[in-house]
DNA sequence: ACCTGAACACCGTTCAAGT
DNA sequence: ACCTGAACACCGTTCAAGT
């Protein structure tokens, strides 16, 4: 008896780069880093894997685009309407949801190269900054120090919640967690984390995500009072 | 004709875990990120796969060990023995320094979670802080910061290296085809972009790093003169 | 007790075959 | 021209078999 091979039909409607990129993030934020892959995306757009090459160089570039599609639609959420400093505080926050959203797009952020989804926070970030009217051979370098603190502690907060979940418990409790290894390391050789260790669990993390922005922009301040 | 199976003998000698870090650390030197695998370590210890799991838990677990120990060994070589100021500017470079000559450090170190290797610079860096004599409300943001800029400055700094090596052109050529591609941009949605792009293939990383250290610090000036 | 290495259940990516 | 899906060359991890 020979085995007739059932092929399922061709998909009527071609597939897009922006139907496999919006199917990707959903992926991504329902199972994080891992719960993208060819197979997975290829039974969720109902398509062959290889079809999916044909619009997507390969995985890497995938995850970058799916990246850039968040960043992209929530910088458009900041229109930039009062003051600089305010504006960048509308965009430092609108990032740090964002990221807590879709707790995958930090590590996508930071990996390797400035790709296009950091140009964009670059091109946002740095018009503040010069509409700030800071001499330029800081500028760089302030835009450097914002942009880091922006996406690193906005990742850093955005992993706290997802173990925190993955886990079952609450943020605090997690927080708690990392606490309690804190105050079992060596209290002579780690005095400085055993102090702060306790405040850990409890302090708001917005709060404190906003005041280190404003301690940057103070420092922006003291630089500009300076070169007068 | 049977098959007779040969199986290498024994090891004499147990693994360490010490020998496994150690070897790690030198295929991740050599082939970075990718070039650590579990067939390629239990090769070059001439040993088989699985007993490399006696020692660690996962691949993970092995990441961060081999991390861990890159980051000792540069706090080590740091000590605070000048100002406080001074000490963050040494241990600043010792790590730029330390993530440029193993590029692999920099996403090892912001993976998730708050590991070991973390908790070592956050205690070096939140001494100085801590000398410097702020507010305690303060000292987060500012700890956050500092080591916020360093790593991701330092991170970005090692891969933009890598991959100009990895292209066989030094790191101002590759820092050259990033500004192309952001003159490329629309010169009226990317303003900002367009008007850095000139200076960042001449820009010297390790000045504006320092630079970026200075703006932090100065900040922190800043706010101890407005609790006074 | 600890090492050995085949086996397992996955990956990303390719490409001949189909429509 | 574009999709389909088996095949390929890898992974990390496990575990029966060996010493």
């Amino acid at each position: 008896m020979v085995k007739k091979r059932i092929r399922n039909p061709r998909r009527e409607e071609s597939l897009s780069r922006a139907q496999i990129v919006q199917a990707s993030i959903e992926l991504l934020d329902i199972n994080g880093e891992d719960g993208l892959t060819f197979r997975a995306l290829s039974e969720r757009l109902v398509t062959g894997a290889g079809a999916i090459y044909g619009h997507v160089a390969n995985k890497n570039d995938l995850l970058t685009a799916a990246c850039d599609a968040i960043v992209a639609r929530t910088l458009e959420g900041c229109a930039a309407k009062k003051t600089p400093k305010s504006n960048l505080r509308v965009i430092a926050l609108g990032l740090f949801d964002a990221l807590d959203a879709h707790p995958w797009v930090g590590s996508a952020l930071m990996r390797a190269e400035i790709h296009r989804p950091m140009v964009r926070i670059l091109e946002r970030v740095g018009q503040q900054v010069r509409a700030l009217g800071i001499a330029r051979e800081q500028e760089w370098a302030t835009v450097a120090a914002l942009m880091n603190y922006i996406i690193g502690v906005a990742t850093q907060n955005a992993a706290n919640g997802q173990n925190a979940s993955k886990r079952g418990i609450d943020r605090e409790e997690f927080l708690g967690s990392i606490a309690d290894a804190w105050l079992q390391l060596d209290q002579r050789e780690y005095p400085f984390t055993h102090s702060v260790a306790e405040l850990l669990p409890s302090h708001d993390d917005r709060v404190d995500f906003l005041s280190g922005i404003d301690l940057i922009l103070n420092g922006i301040d003291a630089a500009k009072r300076r070169q007068r």
